[in-house]
DNA sequence: AATGAATGAGGCTTCATTCAT
DNA sequence: TATGAATGAAGCCTCATTCAT
């Protein structure tokens, strides 16, 4: 039925944006991934812009919850963001292609009113700056500029997840979390 | 005369690819700013691609070149990569639409036979590892993986970049510099 | 009932097109109206085309059973067409959506197979014809030339018609026919 | 050069239009018949709605220059109208495409924001009234109702040209300004 | 008889590229 | 060398129609 559909597109569409780009992808591609017609897809969504929000918007979500989770856990800072990059990195092995287009395309369309990927980017990051705060607070980590430092902590990620997805580092995920948190274990008290 | 006005339309194109994106950006739009016709484009470039190719060929060649330069100097490796940075972040704050084409714009075209581009960007990653097997080959620094370490600094410096580069951040490249050294101070002997 | 079905499709559609005109009004929109499903449709039409015939067949039908109840009633030519002007216009003020779809669509796929419309047209300026013709002979109005004099007179009508479908002007519909029939007065002997 | 172009794709698009209708022409018709590529219509024309707008701009804006020139000739109202008429009749013998597309197509996307055409028709009809206006003033004429004149006069006119241009009637335009003004003929004093 | 998700042909429009001046 | 009108392939999207339930 219809969630089954549009979950098909969504998965569809990861796979071929992964491949060629989300401009270089035609809705005649997805279609086809996904084994339907053209006039199938939207059924679904308005825009093929329309697809690849949605599929930022699901995945941030999802992260999103997940993170709300680990919050409940009342962890402390270290083990807090030793835990997210897990889940995060794991999640990314399990599904290079979904790594490939949340790191790749966020930057599309920029120039139209497409502002929704931008700030479910934003608020990631914002997420990571309130756990450095927190932190601080918690006198857990040292005096740091905790919005500078999320957006360290958040390109660095980016940065490994974005080489290791070229195809032959795949590898590379396996040791980022370790590695990325052995870099800021000075700011640990 | 000819060197002009390809510099001219370098220019021109790195303006309106950074407001509107590579994709969103029409030859007519690069030509209306370099006040030029479009025909003149092609006198000088073969293609739309090529036009980006060249904005990144032409200011990854400028950066090796410093680099060469400042590897001549016989820096300590801490040292060399602050000063690395400090010159990366400030040209980026005197065009900060340069930095905007630079981050955004090196997936374009993936699934075409336009490698050229990531071969820019790796080399410049290749030149950070050769930078850290070197100090610790020189014993400056610690028995860390090297190309993780490049990939990582990289990685983070381009987000701090791209996220500063979001208008009402620049300032952030101020403080980039010192703050990216100081995060990875324990590495250093 | 089926009829009943059939009857509520044909008032949607009269609606819609009222409003949209026929090329842009879809057949979900016409389902939306009748508050039915697009297929159900599709059970008492075989295409949009014929909604659209089937309203200038159903309109037009009742209109001829009207005239030759009026021919019935062997009225002079001047009572006669006083009535039917009185009759058309009271129905179009009692529901102007059907006025607006008669005037306005008429001309609808005139390049496909679709003549039926214009041939019903015809026929109601074929009688008018007729009229005309029976008054000649019968001696009641001057020898003019009845089949211009059937197109003038239809045509002032659908002129006056159309003009005051244009919302604002609805009352011009309760002028219109001693205005038609006293400009023509001078035909009579 | 660009006007000869731009008047081509006009005459090439009245004859489509006028053979096949707006909604049935496609940009590619009019690019066929004009001996031209699609694409440079758009260098002309923002869209296929503008096309006929254009059309019908182009043409009312020539005929309210013909009645600017016909009004500084102080003639009297009888003699304006049929002066009117034989011009505008005249027109249209000789190029009966132009009439058929400005009678056909002038109700064509009313639900759009393109009342440009509407607007058009009813500064023609606005001027006929100050016409009936000014002649009742002169006492040429006898105190009707001026606007519900126009109208009628407007329609009757519409009706004879929408049925002449039914191919095998064409001469009935040769008639239509005598039979128009015979019809009026009561109306002056 | 009613439903509405799926279909896919077809139209409008864009824009990189060419080429005659 | 510069120009910019002309080109036409290609992509997005619409919507009448079908058909399994």
């Amino acid at each position: 039925m219809a969630q089954e559909t549009k979950a098909r597109i969504r998965k569809a569409a990861i796979e071929v944006i992964a491949e060629e780009g989300f401009f270089n992808t035609r809705m005649q591609d997805i279609a086809d991934r996904a084994q339907l017609a053209v006039g199938t897809i939207y059924n679904y969504f308005s825009s093929k812009d329309e697809v690849l929000s949605y599929i930022f918007k699901y995945e941030i979500q999802r992260r999103m919850k997940s993170i709300s989770e680990l919050k409940e856990q009342k962890l402390s800072t270290r083990r807090f963001l030793k835990k997210f990059l897990d889940r995060h990195f794991l999640t990314l092995r399990e599904n290079p292609n979904l790594g490939r287009v949340l790191v790749r395309e966020k930057e599309f369309s920029r120039a139209k009113d497409n502002n929704e990927i931008k700030e479910n980017m934003n608020s990631l990051i914002k997420m990571l700056e309130d756990i450095f705060v927190e932190g601080i607070n918690k006198a857990e980590i040292k005096d740091i500029n905790a919005h500078l430092m999320a957006v360290y902590f958040f390109g660095s990620m980016q940065g490994i997840i974005e080489f290791a997805l070229t195809e032959p580092e795949i590898e590379m995920l396996v040791d980022g979390p370790d590695f990325i948190i052995k870099r800021i274990e000075h700011i640990f008290k």
